[in-house]
DNA sequence: TTGAAAGCGTTACCAG
DNA sequence: CTGGTAACGCTTTCAA
């Protein structure tokens, strides 16, 4: 690896003139700044990031911590906090905390010793303190942290549309799953469908998921039809257990949507590959994610801030595991 | 922050010595030992990891580099890296290449300047020269670089299994999927099937799909079926392909497995969630992961390597998009 | 317009 | 057993 002190020999100069041309800081005749860039090439130099950031006290680099990378929610929310950072030149370390208040600490611990210049979490939860008086600028994303910058999605008016399209269908008979109480957008998402069905004349069921993994959904899949066999429409507390759910009813024999309605919450890419391609609240965990970024970008750079809250829009998409609403009904 | 001088002040000690107990390296009377333990729980001094690897050279950090972590196959990669990693006090630089050579350059080079240790990469395609002479080791996840360290599946196996399978559950015109030219184990797949298959007296189609996303696995599944409207069986080239194959199938009206039977190739999370549950060839994404992060360990170690391309075994999964085998056929 | 040198926080070597 | 100090590669005054 070539240094500075490589260069400047190569071109004759002294290496603060390199440093000059490098970051086109201070002038530099342009006879010297083509000689040195042309030993820039010829020596195929680049520059030390890692001594550029002891001296700067500063890096292009960036912290994304995530529940779990598994989930495939979190894909998309990753990607698009990486395309934005991406292009501004940031890079960016990551670890899933499973949401595990000691491993999130760790984690933040190393962020700060590598010198990140702010962090990107989608793992808070109520009560945790690792964020306390950071130097570094965070935004929480898909969760919030009072006070602290976020993107999040309405989870309150996705439940509560959930719930409206679910009764405007006909459902008389909803259950609706209760994600983790500690996960926000989960308890956000069962407030606002809550909100409604307590509000309307169906008769409804409560059931506490407190999980969101692959494994587990089955589990709630089964317990919900056995707990409530009659039940005619389910409220899910995000798409991988309504997958399952649509799984189960479908095992069992019931007619979906006829028999039973099931809506979603997220719309990860899998769900319109389901047979029927399944009903859901969107989330738009793409842009979420770019959103974040570019906030986390400006609190960087000291930008001034018009909201340092973002909520963005969900949307009821309309798939087969609904029915059509009746108009005349 | 803390620096070690000001624990060294706190202490009344040098900062050599701060360093000595720090890494545990030399001598140190256990009192002063004791008194800069304090000094540096006082001021709640943890090391500059950037002053650290300036010096050594060296990081706790790895690169890694993925087609795209949107596709539900990577996470699982990923998380098995990141797990033992994460153990081991590594922390992950990432990146997403999109299978484009001049992104995955771009990476690389920021890794380098940032003092990776090690790479691991899931992007390598043929003919790609950005690994040559990199001064780390770098290991190659679920593909292959002739010479270099690598853990993936024997896809070659994988396809003659999922062509035996099909075969021997009674399929007579199966249509073979063929996956992206440029992604060796898509190509292993496709030329283990298509070694089995061109050695059977069942009649079978070969369709290319020249990728892997979700939105252009509906249009190959809308195009085979209008092309191969009585194929009987579909060797599909990874898990998404056969969902949108199942699904499309279902929309159609077929019955599966009895009409048409699919297997898939990975076994990602949600195959299982399918209905009917999609039968599949099983790559252990999570273990080879795993294995991946610990060959590089090794390698970074510079430890004794048993076996510098580990070869992990793909298994068929019998799940229900296939149709039990009949034993007296 | 350019160069010398200090300093970012560590570690490792050499004396004592 | 402990301390002083050079060095890692870079940026940034300060002088020239």
């Amino acid at each position: 690896m070539a240094t500075i002190r490589d260069v400047a020999k190569a071109a004759g100069v002294s290496v603060a003139t390199v440093s000059r041309v490098l970051n086109e800081t201070g002038y530099v005749h342009e006879d010297t700044r083509k000689r040195v860039l042309e030993a820039i090439k010829q020596l195929d130099y680049s520059p030390n990031e890692v001594a550029r950031s002891l001296f700067k006290g500063e890096s292009r680099l960036i912290g994304l911590l995530l529940p779990d990378i598994t989930n495939p929610f979190f894909p998309q929310l990753a990607r698009g906090v990486e395309d934005v950072m991406q292009k501004q030149g940031f890079r960016l370390i990551f670890g899933n905390s499973d949401e595990n208040a000691e491993k999130e600490l760790d984690y933040i611990n190393t962020f700060m010793q590598n010198h990140v210049m702010g962090i990107v979490s989608a793992t808070y939860k109520p009560g945790n303190t690792n964020y306390r008086n950071l130097p570094i600028p965070i935004v929480f994303l898909d969760r919030t942290s009072d006070g602290n910058p976020s993107v999040y999605a309405d989870g309150k008016e996705g439940g509560r549309i959930a719930a409206t399209e679910i009764i405007k269908r006909g459902s008389k008979r909803v259950t609706l799953l209760k994600g983790p109480e500690h996960i926000r957008p989960a308890l956000d998402r069962f407030q606002g469908a809550l909100e409604v069905l307590s509000g309307s004349k169906v008769d409804f069921y409560v059931m506490t998921t407190n999980s969101f993994s692959f494994q587990d959904a089955k589990k709630w899949a089964n317990e919900l039809f056995v707990k409530y066999p009659d039940t005619d429409g389910v409220i899910a507390s995000n798409d991988i257990v309504a997958t399952a759910i649509l799984h189960e009813a479908l095992r069992l024999g019931k007619s979906i949507p006829q028999e039973l309605q099931i809506i979603g919450f997220d719309d990860i890419p899998q769900s319109s590959l389901s047979f029927p391609p399944l009903s859901t609240i969107r989330q738009p965990a793409y842009d979420m994610g770019k959103e974040a970024a570019r906030l986390l970008i400006k609190l960087i750079k000291k930008e001034k801030i018009k909201k340092k809250n973002i909520q963005m829009p969900v949307t009821f998409v309309e798939r087969n595991t609904t029915r059509e609403v009746d108009e005349h009904g």
